[in-house]
DNA sequence: ATGGTGGTTAGACCA
């Protein structure tokens, strides 16, 4: 039986919980993980969550910044988090579940932004996010994080591919797109055999975005986005992808996150 | 080359 997986920045859950009802409504979404929760667990917005059908939950946030949650109408198991770079600030968090009868680890991650400059001497942002890269990927290439299958979602600030942004030549540059983020991306993807799903479903001469910035005058009609969230599975789960949605319109409704929500779909 | 918008939270900091 079909399960879905959603993966969205929401950019402050307690801001926005009416736009999470009204994606869950359309989407239905089996579970759904978020990013940029921006709160602490107390004030976390569960008892809303719980009433539009997500009884188990991850939930993993600090003040005012970053945060992550699994939230999930099936029952999860095994919740934990990691901190990476000596920093305690809620950017991972891990669940099993039961993708048809196997047990599944499900990553949610919020990796650095890196701020303005690509330069790890010039910008202590940058940096972290490349220690940020390196620790996870050392992480999970140990053996004994392969023995089970995974699925890695979240926003990981990065779009590796040149249609993962409206100008490869004129982000080339620019932190989220530079070959050295985009090389640190690939050893993650490579260090547990990662299939990305959402591009298992669309080639990749297609542009395909998942974040247009706040600052653009009309961000559909300029549509300068990049595809900085994603859905990954280990090869075991490839032969159970059922189909991918990025949900563009979302950016369109009332004080919308400048993220969209990501999907896919496994099993028949 | 610059500044543009938004969230958190009360002056910056982050995206």
């Amino acid at each position: 039986m079909p399960l879905t997986i959603a993966t969205w920045n929401i950019n402050s859950v307690r801001l926005r919980i009416d736009t999470v009802a009204r994606f869950v409504a359309e989407a239905q979404p089996d579970v759904l993980c978020l990013q940029e929760t921006k709160t602490i667990d107390e004030t976390f917005p569960a008892e809303a969550i719980e009433a539009m059908g997500y009884p188990y939950r991850m939930i993993h946030g600090m003040k005012g910044y970053n945060g992550v949650a699994i939230l999930s109408r099936v029952p999860i198991s095994d919740i934990t988090t990691n901190s990476w770079c000596d920093r305690q600030d809620c950017r991972h968090g891990t669940v099993r579940l039961a993708v048809g009868g196997t047990a599944v680890e499900l990553h949610n991650l919020y990796i650095p932004a890196g701020g303005d400059i690509p330069d790890p001497v010039a910008n202590e942002k940058f940096a972290h996010k490349l220690r940020f890269l390196d620790e996870i990927t050392a992480w999970f290439a140990e053996a004994k994080r392969r023995e089970r299958p995974m699925i890695l979602v979240g926003d990981l600030n990065i779009a590796p591919l040149e249609h993962d942004v409206w100008s490869h030549k004129q982000l080339l540059g620019v932190v989220s797109h530079t070959p050295v983020e985009v090389d640190r991306l690939a050893q993650l993807q490579a260090s547990a055999g990662f299939v990305d799903a959402v591009r298992h479903f669309v080639p990749a001469d297609q542009k395909l975005y998942s974040w247009w910035s706040y600052r653009a005058k009309d961000w559909n009609a300029v549509d300068r986005g990049r595809r900085l969230d994603h859905i990954w599975v280990t090869p075991e789960l490839v032969g159970d992808l059922g189909g991918a949605t990025i949900h563009r319109p979302v950016r369109g409704w009332e004080r919308a996150s400048d993220h969209v929500p990501v999907v896919v779909r496994l099993g028949a």
